[in-house]
This record gives C-alpha cells, sequence and structure tokens, in this order.
DNA sequence: ACAGCTCAGGCAAGCGCTTTCCTGGCAGCG
DNA sequence: CGCTGCCAGGAAAGCGCTTGCCTGAGCTGT
C-alpha cells in the first residue's frame, strides 16, 4: 500500500507538501510542485489511510447505527432515512443488526466508541429490562462525555435526543377505529413482550377501544409473517366469537391474512384484520390492509438529523404522527 | 476520551503493560498489575481508539459491501447473508448504498480502500457501460494489489471471485413454463436497461419460449412497483392480445397485479403474470405470484465466505441455481 | 558468594498522517 | 548595497497504540 511517504519521495517533495495538496490546504503550493504531487498520486493509486488521518485529525466523519435488522423492512425504511440524511452530509454510515440481541447491542455501542464514530443512532424499540436500560444508559453516557452524539428512535427510556413514533397515538386511532365499525371481541397478535413498541401499542389498541383485554385476547409472538400465522390461529382457536384480529406490525398483519384464508374464513366479511406501520406490502395483499401510518423514513431522517446537530442543553424528542390508512381487510362487525 | 496513557498512569504501570493486559497478550503480567489495570480501565471507561490500533497493528477486521440499496428488499435479503458470515467470523461491515449511481459506487470503493478494510464485497447487477467497468476493475485491482480480497455479486465483468445468481437459467425455467401453458404474446416487463441482471433475465425468458421478444413487446422500466404498474399499462395498452405478463422481478410484477386489477383484468384467467426473484411478498399477494427463487441469503453469505478466504489463484466463480416456484398468477393461456 | 540465567516490566520506535513552527531565499525598501 | 519582511516549503512533533528489545531484579547452581 502506497503511502503519503511514497508519494512525496516520487513527487521530490516532503510530506508535507504532499499532504497539502492532496488536502487542498489553505497553505499555497507552487503549481509546479503541485503537479507533481497530484501525478505521483495517480501513479501510485495513492489512496490515504484513512485511521492515519483520523488519528492525526481527530475529525469524525463516520456515525454508528445499530439497527435491529436492516433486513426486516420497517428497519429498512428507518434506515434509508438515516442513510439519507448522513450522506447528505457527506458521512459513512456504519449499520450494526443487534438482531435483537440486548448483549449485541451494547457491544456495538462500545465498538463504536471505538471507532470514535461522530454521533451514535439507537433505532428500534427498547427493551422492558431495567438492568440492560442502566447499563445502556451508562454506556452512552460515557460515550457522550467524551463529545459523542447520541440519538435514538423510539426509546423513552434515554435521556437525550430522541424521535418517537407515535405507537400509542396510531393504536389509539386503530382501537377506537375498531370500535367504532362494533367489534368488540378483539384478539390481539401482540409482538415479543419485552419489547416496548410491544407494550405501546397494546396499550393504545386497548385505549382506543375503550376497553381492557383479557390476557387471551392477546397473543405474544415475534414480529413476523409467521409469528403473525401462529398468533392469529392461537387466538382463533381460545377465543370463540372474535370478529377482528389486530396485528400489532403488518408483517404478522399479513400472516394473521393467510392463516384465515387457508382456513375459509373471509376478511373482512367475517373476521376483520388490521395492521401496524403501513408496510409497502399492506397495499398489496388481498384485502388490502387496514393499517396506521408511521412515518418511517422520516423517524430515520430526523433521528439523524439530531445526532448531527450540536447538543443542546435540554434533550429534544420529537414525535412524529401517525396515521389511520383505510383500506379493505377492515369493515363492520357482523351482526 | 481517556487513553491509554491515561489508563497505565492511573495504575501506576508503563503503557506497555497496560495494553498487554488489555489485548490479551501472551506475554505473562503479574496478577496485582492486571488487576490494577482493569481496575483503571473501568474507572476511566476505557476503549481502545479502533484507528490508533489498526495503525499500530494492521489487522484489518472490518469489511465493506457495496449494494445499490440496503432497503431494497432483494438486497435486505443479500444483506442479510452477508451479514452473517461476517459476524460469525468476527468482523464488522460497512455498508455502502450507491442508489445504483456507478460513479458513487466507484467513490465507495475509493473510501474503503482509505479505511483499510480486509474485503469488499460488491452486490449487484453490473452496467453495460465498459468505460465504468474498466474504472472500476482498475480500482479493485489496484485495491487488490494491496492484499484487499474482493468478491462480487452477479457480476460477470469481474475478473476474479464472484457468486452468480442464476439469472439466464431462472428465466429460461420461467419462459419454458410459459410457452409451456400455451402463452405466445408475452409482454416483458424489464428493469433498468443499463443493467446486466436485466439483459440476462431478458435474454433467458426468450430462449426459455423459444421465440425472440419484438421490441414492442418489452418495457424497461425501475425496479419497482410502480415501474412495474407503469409498463404494465403500457404494454397492454401497445400490444393487443397479451395473454401475459413476465415481471422481471416480483417487485414489479406486483405492480403489474395491481394494475391488472384496477383495470378488473382477471388474473390468470385473462392474463398470467410471473415475477422473479421470489420475495416474501410473492407469496402474500392475491394471485400469488409465480416466480423463480434466487437464494438471496446465500448468495450474500457465498460471496462473503469467498472475500473472507485467501485469494487463490484462480478466480472461483459460483453459480447458485434458481428454482422456479408456481403459485397461482400463471396459467394456461385463454383460447 | 558470585556467575549466569530467567523473566516481568519498561523504553522507545514506529504505524501514516496533519500541522505548527521554522528556515532560507527572494523582493522591496531605505 | 544592506536590511527587513514575506512566503513557499520542510523538519519534526505528535495523534494513540503495539511490540521488539532491553534492563534489572530475583533465582539457581556451583
Amino acid at each position: 500500500m502506497a503511502t503519503l511517504a511514497d508519494v512525496a519521495r516520487r513527487a521530490g517533495v516532503s510530506p508535507a507538501t504532499a499532504s497539502r495538496v492532496i488536502n487542498g490546504s489553505s497553505k499555497p503550493v507552487a503549481d509546479e510542485l503541485r503537479e507533481r504531487v497530484l501525478r505521483a498520486v495517480a501513479d501510485l493509486r495513492y489512496v490515504p489511510n484513512a485511521h492515519a488521518q483520523l488519528l492525526a485529525r481527530p475529525q469524525r466523519s463516520v456515525v454508528g447505527v445499530v439497527v435491529h435488522d436492516v433486513s426486516d423492512p420497517y428497519f429498512a425504511e428507518v434506515t434509508r432515512g438515516l442513510q439519507r440524511v448522513a450522506t447528505d452530509r457527506g458521512r459513512l454510515v456504519i449499520i450494526c443488526n443487534s438482531y435483537r440481541d440486548p448483549e449485541r447491542e451494547l457491544e456495538y455501542v462500545e465498538m463504536l466508541r471505538g471507532q470514535q464514530v461522530a454521533a451514535i443512532v439507537l433505532a428500534g424499540s427498547g427493551y422492558h429490562d431495567p438492568d440492560f436500560t442502566a447499563r445502556l444508559t451508562e454506556k452512552l453516557a460515557a460515550y457522550e462525555a467524551t463529545g459523542g452524539r447520541v440519538a435514538v428512535i423510539g426509546r423513552h427510556e434515554h435521556p437525550g435526543d430522541a424521535v418517537m413514533p407515535a405507537n400509542a397515538d396510531g393504536a389509539r386511532l386503530l382501537g377506537a377505529e375498531l370500535r367504532r365499525l362494533g367489534h368488540r371481541r378483539v384478539g390481539v397478535i401482540a409482538g415479543p413482550r419485552e419489547l416496548t413498541t410491544t407494550s405501546d401499542r397494546l396499550a393504545g389498541v386497548a385505549e382506543g377501544m375503550a376497553a381492557t383485554l383479557p390476557p387471551q385476547r392477546v397473543r405474544y409472538a415475534d414480529f413476523t409473517r409467521d409469528g403473525g400465522a401462529r398468533a392469529a390461529a392461537e387466538l382463533l382457536d381460545a377465543v370463540p366469537g372474535l370478529t377482528a384480529l389486530a396485528a400489532l406490525n403488518d408483517s404478522m398483519a399479513v400472516g394473521a391474512l393467510t392463516l384465515l384464508r387457508a382456513r375459509g374464513v373471509r376478511v373482512p366479511a367475517e373476521v376483520s384484520v388490521v395492521g401496524f406501520d403501513d408496510m409497502p406490502v399492506a397495499a398489496d395483499v388481498t384485502p388490502a390492509l387496514t393499517t396506521v401510518r408511521l412515518p418511517l423514513v422520516e423517524l430515520g431522517a430526523r433521528a439523524m438529523t439530531l445526532a448531527l446537530e450540536p447538543a443542546v442543553d435540554r434533550p429534544r424528542v420529537e414525535v412524529l404522527p401517525a396515521e389511520l390508512v383505510r383500506r379493505d381487510s377492515l369493515g363492520p362487525a357482523p351482526a
């Protein structure tokens, strides 16, 4: 690997001069020398060692992002927003997948700190786990103490800049709509119990329906299609007379739809289904899913924006509103 | 930010000793000193500066990945495979989105080189652009010349390790199936013209149908739902008597389905639709898409594996087979 | 008791770069 | 013609870390 010294030698100048022309320093350099340096760079295919640069000039330009899983459509959308802003600002993004493993999340924060990243964005639900939360907060505080910036998406517990999807509000909208259409016996297909996203949405649905949800009408499962199908099956078997299934994300709702079709249950004539998130797939299934739209790209974009802005004394918390999207999978409750 | 020197000072040892206990060097260190160092590390929340470490001990542990767009489900899957292997091997992954911009791709390769990454994986179709291809090959060669490893996914032009989806084979399967079911007037909804993926699949379809495709039966559009819908509309309007629409990826097929439904055309009774890739959505739409499955996760996993293995003299090229997935959107051609 | 060994721990070089400060040559001035 | 001032270019000091090599203390063996 060619080094700056190699370039300087070949151009017959000092490393200082070479560095200056390569970085477009403000210090003037005679055209002839500049020329020679540039030619040497080209000849040697020289690319500066980013690590050496970062050591010498501690100007952190990369930002770290920890998500549950980029390949999950939810995070894919959020990440798109994150990336857009970062790229616009000339920042490189390191994406880390925690796969919903709190330990791994902790490790990544540590590692990102070691990478001297300018900012860390934590995307994705928090956990109902005080011990973990404390450790995380501690680590983030240590990072921030050294000038690092942190922004989180959808984590109430973090005492800093945050952008929050209106999970509870959106769920309330959904609950109210179910109630308006006469649904009284609603099964809820919930996500993993330990996620705050799950509990927020769950609470919102109940509130919107102006009812308490008996435990047997709630099934917790993975936030996936298959999880949704399984939970739907259990719910249908366990609770007779259900008129609607509220899935706490769209993947699960799609799973429920699949199961219902397999069982020959008509949607929404016999059983209605609603989802959450308004993923692209929601509009493509049949019947098209009634769901709640979350501005996912915007969520990511705002979080990155906050992360790249200098800290202010008071933490900024932005809540991005949810919106009910009426499609075909929700109808009036059968008489 | 606490440095190793701080830790050493606080522990009352030399930086050398501190470094050794922190990295678990083979050199023995007395328990008492070790203890003191560890305590200092904890007290100061010390995390080694990864850049300084990389400078001092040029042991590259991160790998770079350039994809068109992680949020695209196709690449989300591929990325999942890439990540899995990388993580298993203890490697950090830097993901770069080129957004199908060749220039950006070039820049990223350069940047990754500067980051001293251990390997670069280029995922995603190549371009029909000899100039770009030459420049890219040149840059990659420069990188490899300094010990970097490169693996590509689905790019014939790269003279090195590669893993290839069987685009042409899969398309041939699809074409043959269309033919078998009596379809003779088939419209093709193709992806961007400049992508090799598009031309490979297009050629395969024609070959499988044992027919040449008149230009007016092919429409090029973005590899998206909307692109698919638009192309489908154009095709339907331009070519009367079409019995099937072959989209060159599933998103476009879904778009076509949507358009057909909007126009009240029954699928597959009046017009059949086929897709490509077997994305999760393919099974969820109605009618479920007949498509070709590509082992996307595996594609990523293999590519990363190749990239992390030492180079061998002869480039390795692995072709991962495609498989026809029969569902409901393809039926016999109407009489 | 002393030579010679072992071994824990420290010194210092060096990774590739940036940047401050200095130098030496030149023009401009008195 | 000599002095000052200016400026392009270079020397060198780090940035934070690892590691080869050296040192000196404590042993062993005779």
